[in-house]
DNA sequence: CCAAGGCCTGAATG
DNA sequence: ACATTCAGGCCTT
């Protein structure tokens, strides 16, 4: 433990591509040797070496820089399989993103795969976004909660989203209607905010897990998705208790507490690295 | 509380 | 080619 703090300590940069590139973000691209990625209304250019900039200079603190990565690390550090995963991508991070762009993002992710929720959010961003030029270079921002709001199934549906349209317009409509308040949930407790956001039809526990865990600040939330279970089931047999491959509600909640039990409070940050290495591990291409 | 079945769609598989 | 299966779930029965 104290030599993985201290090689982080000379690598303390971000893995960019990584972090681009572990199942957070959709509507990142690289163009001439930089990172271009929508947030919200906002575009927002990296590279490895440079510094953070933003079409409309904003100052979210995307790659969440001020959180204490020596403590976090430390703090999830409980086994041998975290602690691999944690050395093979060190500069692998949490995001904090636009919390209604996330939000209708997952919503569109679920029972689907990468490929297929990047061309659906693309669609919706120039279907309902706003044209704008950064760098001499057009993008589409995510839409505003009004203008999904205010369409038409059909003109939702022909993002490609199936059935999960109607899901998209509700959702944008509790939002628009201020009947929950995204940046109200971020002052809430872990499982206060969950409660609030599984209201919203289309919405389930990993979801709602996704949602918290990259746009509200809920450290604790744990996404389980099929591939996170076969990864316990692999790394931890008998320790978590897993039945079967698709788990109820109740198994999920019971399963989060056995994690965040066994990881603590940062047990988001556990999840993203084990995640990581096992999708490396099976050589996927994402981007 | 659990199990089973259906759901849009596109890429992968046979 | 063409049919079938499957994918980073969720909802209803």
């Amino acid at each position: 433990m104290k030599q993985l703090l201290s090689e982080m300590a000379g690598h303390t940069q971000i893995d960019l591509d990584n972090t681009i590139n572990s199942g957070q973000v959709f509507l990142w691209k690289r163009l001439d040797g930089f990172w271009y990625g929508i947030n919200g209304q906002d575009v927002l250019k990296v590279s490895q070496s440079d510094r953070i900039t933003s079409y409309q200079n904003s100052r979210t603190d995307f790659f969440r820089k001020k959180d204490n990565l020596e403590e976090i690390i430390c703090s999830i550090s409980k086994d041998k399989t975290t602690r691999l995963a944690v050395k093979k991508y060190l500069g692998l991070r949490l995001l904090r993103q636009d919390p209604f762009q996330c939000f209708i993002s997952f919503i569109v992710s679920s029972n689907s795969n990468i490929q297929k929720i990047r061309s659906n959010l693309e669609h919706l961003s120039v279907k309902f976004g706003k044209k704008v030029s950064f760098d001499k270079k057009e993008f589409y921002t995510f839409p505003e909660p009004r203008k999904i709001a205010s369409a038409s199934i059909g003109e939702i549906s022909s993002c490609g989203l199936g059935y999960r349209s109607r899901f998209v317009l509700d959702a944008a409509r509790i939002i628009q209607s201020g009947q929950i308040d995204l940046e109200d949930l971020k002052k809430c407790s872990y499982s206060e905010a969950n409660r609030i956001i599984q209201s919203v039809p289309g919405i389930g526990s990993k979801v709602a897990d996704c949602i918290l865990l990259f746009s509200l600040d809920k450290l604790e939330a744990f996404p389980l998705d099929r591939w996170m279970i076969r990864i316990l089931e692999k790394y931890y047999p008998g320790k978590f208790g897993i039945k079967t491959k698709s788990i109820t509600q109740k198994q999920y909640e019971v399963l989060h507490e056995k994690i965040v039990k066994h990881f603590g409070p940062y047990a988001g940050y556990a999840q993203q690295f084990l995640f990581k290495m096992e999708r490396e591990n099976y050589q996927k291409k994402w981007l």
